[in-house]
DNA sequence: TTGTACGCGTTATCAT
DNA sequence: ATGATAACGCGTACAA
């Protein structure tokens, strides 16, 4: 800056003030140091800059997977809203588990994030220690708490489930199965799902579990375990499936073609998420949407305005769910 | 650190010496720094310690799409690689846009990371320069150039095009179309195919291009148009549709499902990446794979390579390609 | 093994 | 409208 400041023929001091705050300097000075930063090739210090406003202009965020869209949509929505606000984002994988999740918020506490944002409502207590001692906003997404450590926007897993229970016996279906990832809120809607399916049609709910990421090959894995070992009866509409996610239930449908099973004649199938390509399966996938650009933009903003003023936001914000009925129910 | 060293009885250099080098302190100064940074919960200014040593400890990585999981599956072994060495990814889209993604390039380095990574080996004039003055190692991949702006890990584009021609006119295939997203890697490979196979075949090879991301509507909706009004004719193993990636691929097959099309009796299906998908899918796909885990693995060796020692690497690794035949051809 | 002095490149404050 | 000066919180060099 200072050897801007030469070229332009003023001190390094209003050549940062030239790229903070243009309008308290004159048009024509500033003219002079943008063309010497052109010039020069000068490319400010953001860490100094960041050193000594105590603003790093960076936020944190800390999702379970990558290459799971579900997340990754969300988070590209996330980080869109917040660049356009001069905001960048950085971000890591948690892999879905609290210890990693711990020692990732360390780091990035480190690099002074102006807030963070989580994926779940479960932290370890060190975790949810350390961010009360940052003293920055936190929102944690994906889920609904009374108690989040700042800020919640999510829909309730609970509820989720028993309502696909509700709609498939509704349809006068009476024999269920799940098929369910490791994700911790999978599991709680599979459970609620069971719980109450069982208590209205008066049935067992078997579970095929999945190891490792949710695909489809899992999907088609895990159909097959449920008729081959778990003696889930198929036939002219007596069973349904509820998948924990999209894709699982895309692995559903692949193996039940495959086995020459009609969807929904034989078995219909229920997926989580409503992920782009639901619609344009054969049969067309009945599933559970969350808006997840409206949760990444909530997310966004409800850090934004607590950054700006500080105010005590609404803390949480419930987006509910919609089941979307499509062809394979 | 100094408020850590008073409680430890200790200057504040001493607490920096016990975090980065803790073999320099005698083990009970070390255990009262570890118990007083316990206590206070202290947790260390990489800002500050990066501005002071002129190390960020920080890799920035500029990828066309997250949602896309050829790039996110392959940003997430990149940034395991560098984590287990102590560098953390910061991580932005481009949205297949140079112009942007020169922005965002000034935006990184603002940051001054130790490394970049760039996807693809087009980028504005301006962003050369910026990188050039950087003066940091710079790895570009998924492609292959012989002159990088420092060092690339990729494969051949064109020779991956080329390959799939040759390969479908081997099984006896005369009749192709093509299916391609907008991304400029997609359409060389596309090109090469449709130079190569009209010269083999003596026919033109009409393509379907998809507007927006690559999904498995689009893939539907492409194959439908390549039927409907682009005359491509169906039958008894005449025609086969090289797709730009398998999701497109996905679709396509979907599409011909829908219309009764056998595949690969009527119609022969090729897809692109070899997801995990891909082996799932009934029929599973021919498709061309890419080591994307090793592509991940070596971007980060060689970035850490050259931050190491600086060394000169060999600057063009060529990955190479491989079709992988399954049912659907 | 530990400490002192200094500087990293910016922003905030106050003065002119 | 512009400048001088003092932080910001750490790492490095050197000294003890």
């Amino acid at each position: 800056m200072a050897a801007v400041g030469r070229l332009a023929g003023v001190s390094q001091v209003t050549v940062s003030r030239a790229l903070s705050h243009p309008e308290k300097v004159s048009p024509d000075t500033l003219k002079r140091i943008r063309d010497a930063i052109e010039v020069t090739g000068f490319v400010p210090n953001a860490l100094a800059g960041a050193l000594a406003s105590k603003r790093s202009n960076l936020i944190s965020a800390l999702i379970p997977s990558l290459t799971n869209i579900v997340y990754s949509s969300f988070v590209a929505t996330f980080s869109d809203s917040l660049r356009q606000h001069g905001y960048q984002v950085l971000l890591s994988e948690t892999g879905f588990d609290p210890q990693d999740e711990a020692a990732l918020i360390t780091t990035h506490l480190s690099r002074r994030p102006d807030a963070m944002l989580l994926t779940g409502i479960h932290h370890t207590a060190q975790a949810r220690r350390q961010l009360l001692g940052a003293d920055i906003p936190v929102v944690e997404v994906w889920d609904i708490t009374d108690s989040p450590i700042d800020m919640c926007v999510g829909f309730n897993h609970v509820e989720a489930g028993r309502a696909v229970a509700a709609y498939l016996h509704d349809l006068g279906i009476r024999q269920a199965a799940t098929i369910t990832a490791r994700d911790e809120r999978a599991v709680r809607r599979q459970t609620a799902f069971a719980d109450r399916f069982a208590a209205l049609s008066g049935r067992p709910v078997p579970d095929a579990n999945t190891e490792g990421p949710a695909s489809i090959g899992a999907g088609r894995r895990a159909l097959r375990d449920l008729i081959e070992t778990k003696g889930l009866t198929v036939g002219p509409t007596v069973g349904a499936i509820f998948c924990s996610s999209d894709l699982l239930a895309h692995g559903a449908l692949i193996e039940a073609h495959a086995r020459g099973l009609a969807v929904p004649g034989d078995i219909a199938i229920v997926g989580f998420g409503d992920q782009n390509f639901a619609q344009d399966l054969d049969p067309a996938l009945t599933t559970v949407a969350v808006d997840r650009v409206r949760l990444g933009q909530m997310a966004a903003r409800a850090l934004l305005d607590k950054i700006g003023d500080g105010a005590r936001q609404n803390p949480v914000l419930d987006l509910g769910f919609t089941i979307i009925q499509r062809a394979s129910t």
